[in-house]
DNA sequence: TATGAATGAGCTTTCATTCAT
DNA sequence: AATGAATGAAAGCTCATTCAT
């Protein structure tokens, strides 16, 4: 640090800073999802981190204020990914299961993310309030959704009387349920939901059961 | 005290220490499932009650057993409340709608139940493992749900292809989900899945993804 | 206890009572020597006892009057045994090796009453000075030993410029180094002094040091 | 800060960093050597420095690494003493006498260093075994013995048949007594050991005691 | 005489945060 | 812009002791 070979670089700093942010973030992440946001522990997200406490506190002034920010990463990272669902060229039953099963992957790919979600709701979600960013988030797959269900009804497939809201709510409660009751329910019937053997099962369960309510007069 | 003339009365003291317990119990459960394990306080925990902290420590041993105890009660509560689903004499069709819709509504009515499942979660049910009672935790919902897909298989009624485990985590899922990401969902979409305005519709929806699902061949 | 063959035994509960007094003691006795006065707890003594904390108190009065007469009665022990010191009938040369060495051996079997007394000065004998017991408690090994001198001197064999009391000092120094300094011994030289293997070894040598020095003029 | 003149003065606050903690380790002996691990208090010994208790688990980590700390440097003082023993111009004889008496007099003027050692002994020099710097102190004292021996063996004034860490066991023994027993043989014997009116007299009996113990065949 | 239940006071330790350059 | 040093406040827990019969 001290002796650079080259004495310009203006940028370097800059740099660095934004690298050192994204490393306290990731770092943050991992901690908060893993101990809760009371578990966690600054001194600890610091010594993980090739800076020291102080930073976290120069950069984001506090421990919620990165909780917030860990929170609108993790958030903003799920939505691009659900950004990219592309089920339009279906007919809208392949397309309600495709999504349904897609967005079973996401989730079963992000377990972090449902347990930073899990406990934002034991703090009422009063970080998300807190932030600008998270407060107005677009939903691409309850777009899609909406989308498939209206087509679906043109088509005269899809029971009418349902709202895309209460379809989505029942397809993340599939899909959030098996991480974020994972150890409770493996500790009371003996079945890590998780392991990938039941995988597959589950995901066709998922597809089956929105396809039969949906076309179910 | 060794001699009694009648069987009636215990002594007072006893009397009062099981009331003692059971009033610290009950205010552990409110303010851990309020604020969760590590953001509860045993302090604020005493000062919500007639005793002193000290008691806690001489009743429960430490804030951890406490919170064993608080979720060794509270699922004895729920088990005993699952204990009274009584569908045998419906058929089978019938039997499945009532237990879902059952199980909906002990969901709908036990929110901080559901908060300290989330909790426990988070902490990976290390709780209950270390409790004897709450490990081997018979599940009354569970055995009910076997008998009626079984009914169902032998009638004709129910494709024969599910798993009674994952039709109760379908269940547990949707019922779960409302509760437990009640604040995020909130925060996102704006609406509060626990609104009275929706309990009647969300309970009908679960039971005819359940009936619509299984009668699906 | 509940059935006794005979309905009278008028003087059980006295039995009991004293019966009571000592194992508390004794147990009392070897957790002090083990931790110390302070490390020492009621609580843990009370575990190791058939009867409760509530008992010590009764009886007792206190941790530290328990610890008082844990001290009256080690020391009432030490004093019976030397009591019985009989070198009389030996010459003053062969009675103070003697002496010495029958030392040696008492202290060399009673390492808890060396932890004792080194607690005791710990807190500067304060409890000896409480206990009226142990503030004139006669010593017969000096009272032996000064007998012994006199008896040296008259006959010509000992130096006259001695007093009875430093080599009672220098005696107990050196029985009393190889217990209570055994573990930071060990720890710098690696050698433990209480080791059989050294036990006839330190015997004579300090025999000899006290009859060269005697008898050297 | 960043531009200092010249290359002496370090910053202040490194500084002041080193002084508090020679400030807590000296009160801090002074309350361990007065009360025992166990009798001291981490709030006594930041009372009577100019710093808070905070400090002492910010600098030192626990009440146990501070004790730890305290017999490093205590050990380390003492040893520094010893390194300077210059006897070895001096015959066996007055060599072996002017150690003896060397020893007497650091042991006669490090009361709280004894005391120190005499509770690490309680609690079986567990303290000593967590340090890396005491686990392989040098003994200057008993290399020099070890020397003087020798010279004494060969020049044939000394009995061969003793070991140099016995001889440092006797010296230590009664070296360490003095100040370890004081109070309970005060109480017993109704003589301070430590009176000055004993100490040159105690001090010549080791040395003609350790004498006539070695040229005696 | 004997005792189960209860407890005030104080212990060591931890935490997120800010001071001071 | 960046940071090492310091810290107030409060946390969980333990201890010898006494209350109340």
């Amino acid at each position: 640090m001290a002796a650079l070979p080259s004495g310009d670089a203006p940028t370097t700093g800059t740099r660095d800073a934004e690298r050192t942010r994204a490393e306290i973030l990731d770092v943050a992440a991992q901690e908060f999802a893993d101990k809760g946001y009371d578990g966690a522990r600054v001194d600890e997200i610091a010594a993980k981190t090739r800076t020291t406490k102080r930073m976290i506190y120069y950069y984001f002034g506090g421990k919620e204020q990165l909780f917030v920010e860990v929170l609108e990463r993790a958030y903003t990272v799920i939505r691009s990914i659900e950004q990219e669902l592309d089920v339009e060229h279906l007919d809208p039953i392949d397309a309600l299961r495709q999504l349904a099963e897609l967005t079973f992957d996401h989730h079963d790919s992000h377990p972090a993310f449902i347990r930073l979600v899990s406990i934002e709701n034991i703090h009422r979600a009063e970080h998300i309030a807190r932030s600008t960013t998270l407060s107005g988030l677009a939903n691409p797959a309850l777009d899609v959704l909406t989308r498939i269900l209206a087509r679906g009804h043109a088509a005269g497939y899809f029971r009418e009387d349902v709202d895309a809201l209460d379809v989505h709510m029942a397809i993340s409660a599939f899909c959030v349920f098996r991480t974020a009751n994972r150890y409770t329910f493996n500790a009371i019937f003996d079945r890590d939901m998780l392991d990938p053997a039941y995988r597959e099962r589950h995901r066709r369960m998922l597809g089956d059961m929105l396809v039969s309510y949906l076309t179910t007069r």
